[in-house]
DNA sequence: CTTGACGGCTAACGACGTTAGCCTTAGATT
DNA sequence: AATCTAAGGCTAACGTCGTTAGCCGTCAAG
């Protein structure tokens, strides 16, 4: 059963807010999750969104909690081997990528952070790496390089990207 | 002799304007990169700016040139294996890290950008990897990845990124 | 019945990118 | 010499952004 921290701690209307501002980041961009937009899309106006969040960055810290733990989920479901992990890693921010791009473009706000669920997100990984920190990052920064330069269009267009994830998938296994 | 697009194709008061942009940039971050700020630098105000350069954009696209220039030049020159290579980007992208990220984490202007230059940044990873593109781009995937992840904050403080660095690098080699 | 929390609202501020329109300077053209 | 033009400044202002101040209605608990 996952453990979904924003069900708990976050009031019933909070709730509301972080899925509508989801919603709008996913379907729209990072420019378009504005707070008018988001206030829109309630139905309210935007000053009425600090009655609930302290300021636009409090907001944001939710959808990288979601993502943070969807993250977890979604390791922890195909988790055997660590081909399969990276696979799903690389489908989730795929599936998902400006969601993936908020979390993973600004530093990690630790403090703010539910407690443990930096380390939850990262243990399958460690563990099919046997412990081994210095493998978990190394495959966890080819697969997040991967996905992240494809995010960007930084590698060419007619660039066969499944075949590049192939090779670096490869090299982590040895 | 490097080729330095930036110095044959702008007038000299924009190479100023672009190179005090720059400074600001370097200095103080992205955030910090105004038109505003950079006109009060250069001792003007702000719209004035705009008689050299249409928007804010085509400015941020001199810096990438600039930064593409550079990395072309740091792998020319440390480009006789893999692993000095990947050294030599992890090097240059750690010393300049807010035009690193200036130039990855946008998606990256191919009609605007000198013709060539995009392929000239990749022909020495390319080249080392004996023309093997899928090789060259996960080699490439990871040093991003390790490179932006750390400018990034999101690897732990006590991680000993250099260990991990130098366990994704030997895998890349066999 | 009152009180206070909850959650809306309007008006406004300062910073941002940007546009319109004016003016000076200096070199080139006639 | 007189004139035209391009370069490169300027001020004023607009629309959008995040955000703050302050007001008001609703409604459950004392």
């Amino acid at each position: 059963m996952p453990e979904r921290s924003t069900t708990d701690r976050l009031t019933p209307r909070k709730r509301e807010i972080v899925t509508e501002a989801r919603a709008l980041l996913e379907e729209h961009g990072a420019a378009a999750l504005t707070m008018r937009a988001l206030a829109d899309r309630l139905g309210i106006k935007a000053p009425s969104l600090y009655k609930h969040f302290p300021d636009k960055a409090a907001l944001e810290l939710e959808l990288v909690v979601l993502s943070l733990e969807e993250t977890a989920e979604a390791l922890e479901a195909g988790s055997d081997s660590l081909p399969s992990l990276m696979k799903a890693y690389r489908t989730y921010a795929l599936a998902h990528p400006h969601l993936y791009r908020l979390n993973t473009e600004r530093s990690l706000p630790r403090e703010d952070l539910p407690e443990g669920l930096e380390a939850r997100a990262a243990a399958p990984l460690v563990r099919v790496c046997g412990g081994d920190m210095d493998a978990a990052r190394a495959a966890w920064a080819f697969a997040h390089g991967m996905v992240i330069l494809q995010l960007n269009g930084r590698f060419p267009d007619d660039a066969d990207l499944s075949a590049a994830w192939e090779t670096g998938a490869d090299a982590f296994e040895g």
